[in-house]
RNA sequence: GGUGACGUGACCGAGUGGCUAGGUAGAGGUCUGCAAAACCUCCUACAGCGGUUCGAAUCCGCUCGUCACCUCCA
């Protein structure tokens, strides 16, 4: 499986060749939702990255396994031992079972993934279903010496593990003195930590918080629930091995996030960095600043794909919004505007209608190959070798799509005369259309997405199929007829007018 | 304060020592009953100031500006 891909790597700061840790098997780790509220635009940029990403590898031969996890046992809102639970918050507002926010949320993300064209991960794991592989992770890591146990809480040791085991910060390049130097030290005094760095492991569950289970921490075992960013490294580690090939998330993950994901699987039996590649996903701005639901400035799918919402003038189809995320490069910030999405739905239009054109590419008959084709197939051939020369220079969709409108040109300059096929050879136009249709639908994922209304299209038709009787003109009308009795449909000529219905 | 990005033509957005990015918008043309599409041509930029180099948007320095992370965040 030779194949050139790079992709840069956040741990070593470089773009490194992609080599699977147990080829031809890839496991491929997608940080997913926290199912408390509607997934915006910026939500939609990881999962629509790494959904071209693990199409691309399969492409390239892999087996891939896709896990996108759900976190559905809730972040705290604040980092006060006090702080409640986001799921738990939402569940009190609308006075439901936390289980039935989450559910609810994760069917809309769903819907909305599915409508994006992100296809369903291999495995989608929630956290609350994997407690008691969180819970031993926990005591793995205790058993290491790096964590501790204060009330029925654990967290982990920071300075121990920094001067014991692997640097913290190796991931988002900071040392351990300056993050001391940076943090606010005004709720250090009744703070069960040792060290302002420490991070959770597990909480103990104050007598209000609903999300809950039984712990086996502390003197009285009571209950509790696990720490923001375990769910991850347990659930990595249960699916794809104790290294997988990818991890990724959106830029604002790696620290604190993923930095403590790696430092849990270091100081827990694991021992790895979790995962060999760390792939981080830039965000989503609006007018330079990042889209987040904490500013406010997001822009819901949901409200994005049915009409104007307060930062857009218009409803942007989801597969517009997949070309127009998929324009830019994974890792720089793409700034949204109007007059963004139109060109990108112009841009997205056009490489729909070069589809339908390649059927379409085929020599007259009785027109003449030019005995020397040589020249016109290495051109054609060096404008598919483009597309491919950005997918692997670290998955640069916006180079590949660059590279498939110069195809789509020619392709449109054949179709416009297309004698002039004669100049290129069979075989390297079958493996130009083949490349486009392969790159631009099952690597980018972008399908088609009609837009004419068939019952008007049909109306349209009868209309002339009236015309045509009253013109007697019987062969056009039997044509008519016919033409649509092979989409199964009958023509009902009623005393009245015209109607159809499906055929019976 | 610490760390890390970035500033590209009207707009979006690739590139990163010499070679056309691409899309959108705009102008002209071909085609055409009209129109549209398509194709061709044009509009050809790299924040500023220095430096390195035969040569810099691309490397180095400084200045200005913007953003991100350090707290939940994709």
């Amino acid at each position: 499986m030779q194949h050139p891909l790079s992709l840069y790597n956040t741990l070593t700061r470089r773009k490194d060749q992609f080599e699977p840790v147990n080829s031809p098997f890839v496991g491929v780790y997608l940080c997913g939702p926290t199912v408390y509220s509607e997934a915006h635009l910026g939500n939609a940029r990881g999962p629509v990255v790494f959904d071209v990403l693990t199409r691309y590898l399969r492409h390239l031969g892999y087996t891939v396994r896709y896990v996108r996890n759900v976190t559905d046992v809730g972040h705290l809102e604040s980092d006060a031992d006090e702080g409640e639970d986001k799921m738990a918050k939402a569940a009190r507002a609308q006075r439901q079972e936390p289980m039935q926010i989450a559910q609810h949320f994760v069917n809309l993300y769903r819907q909305n993934m599915l409508a994006l064209g992100c296809l369903p991960p291999d495995i989608e794991p929630q956290a609350s279903g994997h407690i008691t592989e969180q819970i031993s992770m926990i005591e793995e890591i205790m058993a290491n010496g790096f964590a501790y146990e204060v009330n029925g809480s654990v967290y982990f040791d920071v300075p121990r593990y920094n001067a014991e085991r692997e640097r913290y910060g190796k991931l988002s390049n900071r040392s351990i003195d300056d993050q001391l130097a940076g943090t606010r030290d005004t709720l250090a005094g009744q703070d069960e930590k040792r060290s302002p760095l420490d991070f959770a492991l597990w909480k103990k569950a104050s007598p209000e918080h609903i999300m809950r289970w039984p712990s086996p921490f502390g003197e009285a075992p009571g209950e509790g629930f696990p720490g923001w960013h375990l769910e991850c490294s347990a659930m990595s580690r249960k699916y794809l091995g104790n290294l997988s090939d990818i991890h990724g998330g959106g830029l604002d993950l790696m620290f604190p996030h993923h930095e403590c994901e790696i430092a849990q699987c270091q100081g827990s039996h694991t021992h790895t960095d979790e995962s060999r590649f760390w792939v981080h996903n830039n965000m989503i701005t609006v007018d330079g600043t990042k889209m987040s639901k904490s500013l406010g400035n997001f822009v819901l799918l949901g409200d994005m794909f049915k009409g104007p919402t307060a930062t857009l003038t218009q409803a942007y189809s989801p597969m517009v919004v997949r070309f127009f995320l998929l324009q830019a490069h994974y890792r720089s910030p793409v700034d949204v505007s109007d007059e963004a999405m139109q060109a990108a739905r112009k841009g997205y239009r056009k490489l729909m209608n070069g589809l339908r054109l390649l059927e379409k590419l085929r020599l007259p008959e009785g027109t003449e190959r030019a005995a020397d084709t040589s020249a016109a197939d290495a051109e054609l051939r060096k404008l598919v070798a483009d597309i491919f020369v950005g997918l692997n220079d670290d998955l640069n969709t916006a180079r590949a799509i660059a590279s498939l409108f110069n195809l789509v040109r020619k392709f449109n300059g054949f179709f416009a005369n297309l004698t002039t096929l004669s100049a290129v050879s069979e075989a390297a136009l079958e493996e130009a259309t083949e490349a486009y249709r392969t790159v631009v639908t099952q690597v980018l994922g972008l399908v088609d997405e009609p837009r004419a209304n068939a019952e008007q299209l049909l109306e349209l038709t009868l209309s002339f199929y009236q015309e045509a009787k009253t013109a007697k003109a019987y062969d056009k009308v039997d044509q008519i007829r016919a033409a649509l009795k092979g989409q199964g449909i009958v023509i009902k000529d009623l005393k009245t007018g015209v109607d159809w219905a499906y055929e019976e």
